[in-house]
DNA sequence: CCACAATCGAGACGCACCGTCTCAATGTAG
DNA sequence: CTACATTGAGACGGTGCGTCTCGATTGTGG
């Protein structure tokens, strides 16, 4: 619908100004004017703000090609993908990104559906698979109980997870498994 | 600071325009134009729309005195007090308030500073306190553990537990404290 | 190569809310 | 009763919203 080239510069617009002036920066007006592009344009291609967050986020996470994991053990690569998790939420421009979706979830349905099909969703699904892949059987609630507490610290802005926290984490939702 | 007479006007106000009209009815001057007062006055005594839900919120849980809990197993208590939570989160007008304000801590950590202390750390003393009555030793996480995945359900709109889910998830987790 | 239609950047428009301010009316205290 | 402080009401300039109208820039078919 919108050219390429025009798509290109939105995200690199978002980014930046999530990046250097914060979550007030990432108005309509403010975006069509650091991507030198008219309102019309964007509304165009995005209804709204958040439609515009996600879109950014999803381009800029294909460009990172995710790194195989070598073959660790379940709980290592676990550790890694939590690790890499908390990177991705507390490291700008993403952090300021991911901010202003968990705001604008809160006020309103459609967007809060929108990020858990393109964001938790995807998220989850890799959890889902490391635990499928090492051919343990696991309770469903397991994928939940793994993220759960890393996205309320996250969305309470308590401290992250350090490795070894969550290592310890990781090992007592794992030994759930093994309960009667 | 305000007469009281005042206090109490905002605060019905906010419930009523919470119930009635949504989260984006919670503006200053919709407000003071609800509660009969000068916008003025409202920033004489607040310095923002999550200050008045904070107060608002507070007031309203005084209010409804808590019933003392009979003497039940501590996984009965915990499902009580976690249900409870729950119903809170999710009726309103709480639910508009609550929403607004997860809203404003995600873009402004002085807001979510004085969401922890003032609304997330009693619910954490409550169940804490819970568990310590129980003389049975458990890690210093459990609290946390208990709570994250019910608060992450409310936070990403997904259906929240229901009793049999909150009973299974308390043993779950009281489990770990059993565990080398 | 050109003419035509679609799309574009730019920004004006009316609206809502922001935070600050003035002011007459109301309330309080001496 | 008078003198003073506080109040409700709303005007004010600023900013973002979503819609709209423009010429100017595209890219396409003849």
């Amino acid at each position: 619908m919108a050219r390429p080239s025009t798509v290109a510069r939105v995200h690199a617009a978002v980014l930046e100004l999530a990046m250097r002036r914060g979550p007030s920066a990432l108005t309509m007006e403010g975006i069509a004017a650091e991507a030198g592009v008219g309102k019309q344009t964007l509304y165009r291609s995005w209804q709204s703000v958040p439609a515009i967050l996600f879109d950014a986020l999803l381009a800029r996470s294909k460009a990172d090609a995710a790194p195989t994991p070598p073959d660790e053990s379940l709980p290592e690569r676990l550790r890694q993908l939590l690790e890499a998790a908390v990177e991705e939420m507390t490291t700008e421009p993403n952090a300021t990104l991911l901010r202003t979706l968990a705001a604008a979830i809160q006020l309103d349905e459609l967007t809060a559906r929108e990020y858990r099909e393109r964001l938790l969703k995807p998220q989850l699904n890799e959890i889902h698979q490391l635990l499928r892949d090492a051919d343990v059987p696991f309770p469903p609630r397991t994928t939940e109980l793994l993220l759960a507490p890393v996205f309320y610290r996250w969305s309470m802005r308590l401290p992250p997870m350090n490795p070894n926290e969550l290592s310890l984490h990781i090992n007592e939702v794992l030994a759930l498994t093994q309960q009667p």
